[in-house]
RNA sequence: GUGGGAAUAGCUCAACUGGCAGAGCACCGGACUGUGGCUCCGACGGUUGCGGGUUCGAUUCCCGUUUCCCACCCCA
């Protein structure tokens, strides 16, 4: 039998109902913010991401699905493409390349696949989904003020509250700009290099590695010598400190409660200033159900004018995850079963069926050869509101009986009438 | 990429120390010819993830492999 491969998977029905459910919630939070939709290829140059994400971040050293796509002549040189395995690169790479600075300030969003070759657990998948949004333009559109942070990070908060999930967390961190981690890096170091012996095997290599890192430590061991390491807030300049000061205000002036926490590092390196992650507890390891910040410097090291610019990606696999409700709430059931009953009836029925369709009901329809019995367990199980007879009788009168599967009141309606009978007691 | 656990019918799970592979639910049919849910009866359903090995005999023990789960790493 042939398989989906590893770390893919089948969504089906009716889980796809939660995803419908999510996707049109976001839509509709998307669209009171002003966001437009903004679709990019699902492969890109391996350059884009190699210069965008990083090449020294896991995502481009080891986990990208990349491939050398054929010249199309013998003279012509192939390419090399990759699988996005995130969204902002592209999206950045279309703001440059359709010169959207044009438009002024650009709010965007993208829902679709992408791709990492990580080990696959719960939570974690090597196609996976991303809502990911950008606020980003020419620093004249406003786009570097910490108004559009806090628009943001509230629009998130808007958002999990509309799709019922309770319990979040949002953790806010700045991680300032380029010449403030490369201070903050070197005291790092320098702060860990007396110490780091102490230390377990983990934080001795991310010494060398990462040293940001080891913020992420979780050896209870390790939580004296870490309390005492430097932070980034101690690094932060003059302009960084004030619009970080400002990001927090409008926050708690809307009302959106945040964690400060000065060990949140985001592991893209194009990261600049506000930083920022929301968890859920029932996620188990993989907690973080969203994460994002700003992106001050991307458009240049991509060979693009100055473009400040702020977003955030949502895992769609966790959060459907962290829904409470069940898919069969959100799932739309039909209004009505249409069964027609004896040799001939199809054609009547399905007369009648296109007839309510074309009046927005949802309509099942069944076959002439089933029984009525088979026809009613039919329309139980696919949870119709009706079931509405199509045989001999109801045909010759012109008339048709209705019946409503719930209560069991059974009448005879007009055609003209039908549409009409089954709306008016949705 | 590293470490641990698991894999048996569509689903959830049994099967004693190595001895005929089972149950519930679901599905299909019947009781019941144009009126569902309940009940009863029946049928269907398997190369025990895959490949080797040990054995008279392997779902069971051993080796390899694949996938999933958990943790690490990292991230959404």
């Amino acid at each position: 039998m042939i398989k989906a491969i590893r770390g893919t998977r089948d969504i089906l029905p009716p889980e796809t109902g939660l995803w419908n459910f999510v996707e049109s919630a976001v839509r509709d939070v998307f669209r009171a913010y002003n966001f437009q939709e903004i679709r990019t290829p699902i492969f890109e140059s391996t350059e884009l991401f190699a210069r965008g994400v990083g090449e020294e971040t896991d995502i481009v050293s080891k986990e990208m699905y990349t491939w050398e796509d054929r010249g199309r002549a013998e003279s012509d040189k192939g390419q090399s493409l990759t699988l996005r395995p995130e969204a902002t690169a592209g999206i950045v790479r279309a703001y440059i390349e359709h010169k959207l600075w044009d438009r002024g300030l650009n709010k965007l969003y993208l829902i679709g696949p992408m791709f990492r070759r990580e080990r696959p657990q719960k939570g974690r998948y090597r196609q996976f989904y991303q809502i990911d949004a950008e606020v980003i333009g020419p620093p004249s559109s406003g786009s570097d003020s910490a108004a559009r942070d806090a628009e943001v990070i509230e629009m998130l908060a808007t958002l999990l509250d509309r799709l019922g999930i309770t319990g979040w967390n949002l953790q806010l961190n700045s991680v300032g700009c380029p010449n403030d981690r490369d201070q903050f890096n070197a005291a790092l170091r320098k702060a860990l290099e007396p110490v780091v012996a102490k230390m377990c095997v983990d934080c001795q290599r991310r010494a060398v590695t990462n040293p940001l890192r080891v913020f992420d430590c979780k050896v209870p061991e390790d939580e004296p010598i870490i309390e005492k390491l430097p932070r980034i807030s101690q690094f932060l300049d003059e302009p960084c400190r004030k619009h970080f000061e400002e990001v927090q205000e409008i926050l708690k002036s809307v009302g959106v409660p945040f964690i400060l926490n000065d060990r949140l590092v985001r592991g893209l390196d194009y990261y600049t200033r506000t930083a920022f992650e929301f968890t859920h507890g029932a996620l188990g390891a993989q907690n973080a159900i969203l994460g994002g910040g700003r992106y001050d410097g991307l458009s240049e090291s991509l060979g693009g004018p100055p473009a400040p610019g702020i977003g955030f990606a949502i895992g769609e696999d966790r959060l459907v995850m962290s829904l409470q409700e069940a898919a069969e709430s959100v799932m739309k059931k039909p209004d009505v079963y249409v069964a027609p009953l004896g040799a001939g009836m199809n054609r009547d029925a399905a007369r009648l069926a296109r007839e309510l369709r074309r009046h927005d009901l949802i309509v099942d329809l069944g076959d002439e050869n089933f029984r009525l019995k088979k026809s009613f367990e039919a329309a139980t199980r696919a949870g119709a509101k009706y079931i509405l007879i199509v045989g001999e009788n109801e045909v010759k009168a012109d008339a048709f009986a209705l019946k409503n599967l719930a209560t069991g009141a059974q009448v005879s309606v007009p055609r003209g009438e039908l549409a009409q009978r089954i709306q008016e007691t949705l």
